[in-house]
DNA sequence: GATCTTTGCTAAACCGGTTTGCTAAACCGG
DNA sequence: CCGGTTTAGCAAACCGGTTTAGCAAAGATC
C-alpha cells in the first residue's frame, strides 16, 4: 500500500490553492475575508464562492501567528486535571469562568502539568492569559510559571504583586464554622485538611500563603477562644474528593478517635464522611456533626443536607476571568489587581449539639 | 503618554534576540533546543545560557505553524459551557478524558458556540482532533462540524461513517428502567426527559439518532411489555441539572400528576425530583421511586442513594480521547471506529414497591 | 487631452519559529 | 602538500496566513 497521501483526509485547501483557483492573488482571499470594502463585491463573492467549494477555512495558527492574540484564556492546575475534576468545586469554578469567556468569545483551555512539569505545559499552551488555580506557595512550581511572562491571575493563591488575585475570607469562614460547632457545646473535634499538607511538621509556619493555611487559622483561632485543644491525630489529611473524606474519617474511628464533630476543609470530603459515618451505623448530626466548605451545590442533596461554609465560587470564577480580560485589554486598568470575596456559614441538618455523652468508654474495634 | 511600548509587560524575547545576543544564526539557536548534537557542545551550552538569561521561551504559535500538530484535543459541545458544567455527568466524562489526553502529553481544549456560532468557534479552535458530546443529530449545526474536515469522535451521537463514535447501550439501559418500576409493581409513572425536546410532536421520530430518543425507546419497551401507558403530560422535560429536576416534578405535581414512580434520563434531574419530593412531603421511596441515569458518585449520597441506571461514563471519555488520538497517528488504524459500551440497573434505596393506594382521588391543588 | 485622484488588485515583507542545502574550516590518510 | 571526509554553523526557504506599499487602469477635473 502506498503510505503517504493515500488516506489523507483531504489535504486540507490553502489560501494559495484559493487565490490560484480563482486567479487572485494570496492578499485578495485575505481581504475577501477580512475587509471585502478593499475588493469589489462582485470579485470578493466570487472569491468566497471558491473558497466554499474548496471547503477553505483560514488557518488558524497561522492566523494567530500574526494577529499576535490567541483568544483563549488557560486555566492552570497544579494537579492532574482526572483529580482537579473529580472534586465538584472545580466545575463549579470553571461554570464560573466560562460564563465569561463565551461572552467575550475568548475558548477556555485546561493546563496540566506535562509529565509532571508545569513549565512543560506552559510552554506549549497558546493561551493570551491564564487562570492560576490551586498553587499552593510551596509548590515547586511556582517560580516558573511566575516567570512565565504571560498575564496571570492567581486564585486562592499568595497574591503576587505583578498579577492580579482573587480570593475569598477562608480565615473569617473557618472561624464560623468552628465557633459553630463550639457553641454548640462539641469539644471533641476532628480537622480534617486537603491534599498533600504542606505542614506536616511546622503546621503554622506561613499560614496566610496557602488556603490550607488560612482554614486552618480560622478554626485556631476559634478553639483558643473556646480554650479546646485538638487531640492527638485531631488533624487529619483528606483529599478533596468525596473517598478522600470517607477513608480519612474512617481510619481516625479505627484510631480510636471518637470526635463528636468534624471540621472538613472542603465539602467534597465532607460528603465522604457523611458515608463514612453511615457506614460506622452512627447518625447525623445526633451522633455526629458535620461541617464543610464551599457550599457546593450538592450539599443540599446530601442526607442530611450539610452544614457548610459558603465562598461564591462561581462568582470567583467568573471574577477572575473578568479580571484576567482587563489585564489583557490594552489600554485599561493594569495588572496587580488584588479581590478578596466574603464567606459566611450556611447552617443546614448536619450539625446539633452532642448528645450528653453516656460513657467515655471505647473500643469495641 | 507614549502610546507603544510604553506599559507593555516586557517584549517577549524572540529567537533572533537569543541569535544577536550569542553571535551566531537563528537557526543556531533552533538546534541548541532542538537537535544539539548538530552543535558544538560548547556552543549549544552557550546560546541556552544566553536564552536563559533574556528569558527566551519559544514562541508557542509559530512553532506549531511549522510542527503542523498542535499536541491539543478539543472537547465540543453545542451548549453553553457553564450549562454543560452544571451537569456533573460532564466533569466527570471530561475526566475520563483529560486521563489520556494528559498521559499522552496532550492539551485539552474545551470549545462552545461563539456568539451562538458552533462553526465560527471551531474555526478558531487550535486542535488535532475534537471529541463532540451532547450534539443529537436534530442539531442545525451538525453538517458544519461534519464538514471541518478534522478527525472527530463523537460520544452519544448518530454515527457518521467517515468518524469514529462511542456510545452506550441507552436502550437497554433504559428498558432495564422501566421493567424494575413495572415490576415493582407501578403502574403511574413519570418520564423526565432532557433538553430542548427534539420531538414535541413526533416523540418517535428517529429514536435510534438521539439520546433522549434512544432511552425513551428503552422505557416505551418496557411499558409495551407490561401494557401501561402514560398518562396525558406524563413525558416532561427536564435540564440535566438539579434546579431542572425539581422544577419539572414541581410542575407535574401543581398540574395534578400523581406518579408512583420517576424515571428520569438523568442522575441530576433525579436528585432534584428528590430535593422536589422533600418539598412535597413525599417519603423516597414509599411515597415515590426514582430511578436516574448515568450513576454518577453523587448518586452514593443523595437522601436515599439513588436507584440508577450505570453506564461508564469516565471510561467513555477515556475510549473517545484513545480513539481519536489513534485516528491522530498517522499509520495505524484509521477513523471509523464504532464502540457501544455496556449499562446496567444499579439498585439502591429511592426504589420500592408503591404503597397501597388509599384512594385513587387526587386534586388539592 | 494632460494631470490628478480614486479604485482594484498584486508583490513582497512579515509574524517567529524549523528545516534543508550548502560552505568553510578542521581533520584525515597517504 | 593534496584530495576526501567530517564537523560546525549559516543563509534561505518554508509553514499559512495578514498587512503594507505600490502599481495600473479607470474616472474625475479643467
Amino acid at each position: 500500500m502506498d503510505k503517504r497521501g493515500s488516506d489523507l483526509p483531504t489535504p486540507r485547501a490553502r489560501i494559495a490553492d484559493v487565490a490560484r483557483e480563482a486567479g487572485v492573488s494570496k492578499a485578495a482571499v485575505s481581504f475577501a475575508f477580512n475587509s471585502p470594502e478593499r475588493l469589489k463585491p462582485q470579485t470578493a463573492e466570487r472569491i468566497r464562492q471558491v473558497a466554499t467549494t474548496l471547503g477553505y477555512r483560514p488557518h488558524p495558527v497561522a492566523r494567530m501567528l500574526t494577529a499576535g492574540s490567541t483568544a483563549t484564556l488557560g486555566i492552570l492546575s497544579p494537579n492532574p486535571l482526572a483529580q482537579a475534576f473529580a472534586n465538584p468545586f472545580f466545575a463549579l469554578f470553571a461554570e464560573g469562568v466560562s460564563t465569561v469567556t463565551e461572552d467575550r468569545g475568548f475558548g477556555l483551555l485546561f493546563i496540566s502539568p506535562l509529565h509532571g512539569s508545569l513549565e512543560r505545559a506552559m510552554d506549549r499552551a497558546i493561551v493570551d492569559g491564564v487562570i492560576v488555580i490551586g498553587l499552593d506557595h510551596h509548590h515547586p512550581e511556582v517560580e516558573s510559571i511566575r516567570r512565565i511572562g504571560i498575564p496571570t491571575v492567581l486564585v486562592d493563591a499568595p497574591a503576587w504583586p505583578e498579577h492580579g488575585a482573587i480570593a475569598v475570607d477562608d480565615t473569617a469562614g473557618a472561624l464560623a464554622a468552628a465557633k459553630h460547632l463550639l457553641e454548640l457545646g462539641h469539644r471533641d473535634l476532628l480537622v480534617l485538611t486537603m491534599e498533600p499538607s504542606e505542614s506536616q511538621d511546622q503546621p503554622d509556619g506561613d499560614e496566610a500563603l496557602s488556603v490550607m493555611g488560612r482554614r486552618m487559622k480560622g478554626y485556631r483561632l476559634a478553639l483558643a477562644e473556646y480554650e479546646v485543644t485538638l487531640g492527638a491525630g485531631g488533624i487529619r489529611q483528606a483529599p478533596a474528593t468525596f473517598e478522600g473524606g470517607e477513608a480519612a474519617f474512617l481510619r481516625a474511628w479505627e484510631d480510636g478517635l471518637r470526635p463528636t464533630g468534624v471540621l472538613s476543609m472542603s465539602d467534597a470530603a465532607a460528603a465522604g464522611v457523611l458515608q463514612a459515618a453511615r457506614h460506622l451505623g452512627l447518625s447525623v448530626p445526633n451522633d455526629l456533626s458535620i461541617v464543610g466548605f464551599d457550599d457546593l451545590p450538592l450539599t443540599r442533596f446530601t442526607d442530611p443536607p450539610l452544614t457548610t461554609v459558603h465562598q461564591p465560587v462561581r462568582r470567583k470564577g467568573e471574577e477572575a476571568a473578568r479580571m484576567l480580560l482587563r489585564a489583557l485589554s490594552p489600554g485599561s486598568g493594569r495588572a496587580g489587581e488584588h479581590r478578596v470575596l466574603e464567606t459566611r456559614l450556611v447552617v443546614r441538618s448536619s450539625t446539633a449539639p452532642p448528645k450528653q455523652r453516656s460513657q467515655e468508654v471505647i473500643g469495641d474495634g
